[in-house]
Formats: structure tokens, sequence, C-alpha cells
DNA sequence: CTAACATATGTTAGTCACTAACATTTAGGA
DNA sequence: TCCTAAATGTTAGTGACTAACATATGTTAG
């Protein structure tokens, strides 16, 4: 993190990685399948889990979901967002970076998915579920973006609620 | 794209497109920039931005933008779309791919928040247009992959269309 | 018809992410 | 102390992509 903040992530390679961690390239590769992996593994995932599942299940899913994520973001301390923010900002400036994030949300929502999925499984449900999740996760991505890209002294959270609201305004 | 769909994307190299077009890497590389380009660049900006702008102003975004990415699907001819689900079915067998065609919808996706800005310029209505943009874009995509990943004989606009109807009933 | 110029293409050599195969060290238990 | 398994290192390679320079090809002016 230290160097790609330094002198930006296209332009450091693996090696020196591998040279400030003291250890060999090869061993840089075994830790992290990816160059882009060195930035972008967390394991928010367990918690988005559990938030979802906490909520009513009477409620609408967009609803659901989004709220769970918000609250989620409202819960990281202060030093937590510190690094999400420097994260996000280093997601910002390198395309390869973006492109992975994406993946990485797939995955989580996947799991999403996976927690609501419940008793039903035929594949309409299915297919309103990725729906609702999607919405929810581009949200909270471009709240996120958001936050990043502005000085102001936004709350994440409060951004992702927002997001939300604006999708249910915004529909017929 | 012969090529790719007969030994898949990852092991055809550039040099293989390169000599099965007669041409040399060096050329493949200034046509297109990267090897993923190859099978994402398209040009559905135009006639999207046109059905978006062609809507009542006074609906809702996510109808706006839902139904207009809707009725472009249902608009392709056959052809077209046995191009479209050839290409979709690539880029669901490819992480690279994957990844990319995320990219690539950011870009349709900021044409659609340009076309729809008017005058108003605040940040709050740029953000609201993006997560009304980004919702209907990936509802659009979830669609087009089901559609490739089935066999049905789903229409893809018509599912497009339930997505976004789905979308409304799940939000509070 | 040709000279001049711009544009498209080829060639070569290089960087860097990533992999495979094998060698070496390190750590922990019998 | 010996043995085994896991972690790390080394080397050599592949393949995407870039930079620099050379060559061809097409286009327009004289």
């Amino acid at each position: 993190m230290r160097l790609f903040l330094e002198q930006g992530f296209e332009t450091t390679t693996v090696n020196q990685v591998a040279e400030a961690a003291e250890v060999s390239a090869m061993t840089v590769y075994r830790h992290f399948p990816t160059k882009e992996h060195l930035v972008l593994s967390d394991d928010y995932d367990p918690d988005i889990l559990e938030l979802v599942r906490a909520r009513e299940p009477g409620e609408p899913l967009v609803t659901r979901i989004g709220r769970a994520l918000a609250d989620g973001l409202s819960r990281l301390s202060e030093p937590e967002l510190d690094l999400l923010l420097r994260r996000i900002r280093l997601m910002l400036s390198a395309p390869a970076l973006r492109a992975r994030l994406l993946e990485n949300q797939h995955a989580t929502q996947a799991a999403v998915v996976e927690a609501l999925r419940g008793e039903r499984t035929d594949p309409e449900w299915e297919f309103r579920l990725r729906i609702c999740a999607d919405a929810c996760f581009t949200a909270t991505t471009a709240a996120l973006i958001r936050w990043a890209e502005t000085d102001d002294a936004h709350r994440p959270g409060e951004l992702v609620h927002r997001a939300i609201d604006y999708l249910a305004e915004e529909t017929g």
C-alpha cells in the first residue's frame, strides 16, 4: 500500500513490493494470486452477510440489502474508514484495479444471494435476488466513489442510505 | 471471434489472431488497445442514448433508462442477437473479459448520465443519475447473463423489462 | 507522371505479470 | 537428532503489451 500510494499502482512492480517486504517475488505470488489482490483483498463479507440476515425477512429486498450495507459502513471505526478511503482512491487511479473491484463485488453479491435464497430455488426468484443485490451494491459503490472524490465531510453510510432512497423515488 | 470460440479466450494468443488476420501482432494492437477489446468493442452507445432521450422527461429515472435499454434489445435483429449471445457466452468464460465488460458498461453509463444531466449540474443530481443508471445497467447485464446461461426461448428485451419491474416491486 | 508527404504496417528489442519445475531452507514432532 | 512437511528461493520460460525505428502504401500537389 505504501509503495502504491507513493509512486502509483501501475508504475510499481511486484518485484519492488517483494523487495520492500524482504521476500522473493515468487513468495508474493504465493500469497496473492495477482498484483491487484495486494490492494483488493478484504474480509468484509462475513459482516455483510450477518447484517443482511439480521434484518426483517418481510422487507422489500432492495431495502433489506441496501440498509444492511449502509449500516455496515456506519459501523466502521475511524481508522478502518481511513484505510478504506485510501484503497478506494487507489482503485480509482488504476483501470486494472477498477475492473477487479467489480469482480470482488460480484463475489460478495453471490454470497448475499446465497444467504437470501432460502428454500426457494426457482430461477425466477434467483433472478429477482440478483437484480436487487446488483442495484444495492452498485449504489454502494457509487456512494463510496462520491465519498472518495469529494472532500466533503459526508459519512459513507449516510451516502449509501441516501442512494437507496433515490432508487425508491425514481422507480415507477 | 472464431479462434476464441474454438479454442478459448485465454489459450488463444494475440499472435495467433494476427496470423489468422494476416497481419503482424503490432497491427492488432494498433487497432485494439488490449486483447479484451477484440471481443468487447461494440457501438451500441449512440442507439442507447437516442432511446433514452426519446422517452418522456417526466418519467422516473429508473423507468426511463430501464425501458430504453429493454426496447433497444427488443429492436435487435436475429443475427445481431446471435452475435451478442456468442459474445456474452465468451465473456462469461474468461475472468479478464468479465472484468472489462463492466468497464465498458461504465463508459456507456457515463454517456447516459451526460445525456440526462441537462441544465442541472449540482452534484446531488449527478449522484442520483449515477445510482439509477447503475441499477438499470446491472439489471440489464443480469438479464443478459440469464439469457446466455439458459437455453430458454426467452427474449432478452422481455427479461430486462421484467428485471426493471422486480426493482420497482422490491423497493420500499 | 512524379515528387512529397501522411498514414498504415512491419521489425526488433525490451518490460513486466505470471507460471512451472526444481532446489533449498525452516519449523515441529517422533 | 532425525525426519517430514511447509514455506521460501532460483531459474527459465510464456505472453501481453510498449517504444523506436524502418518500410510500404496511398494521396495529393506540381
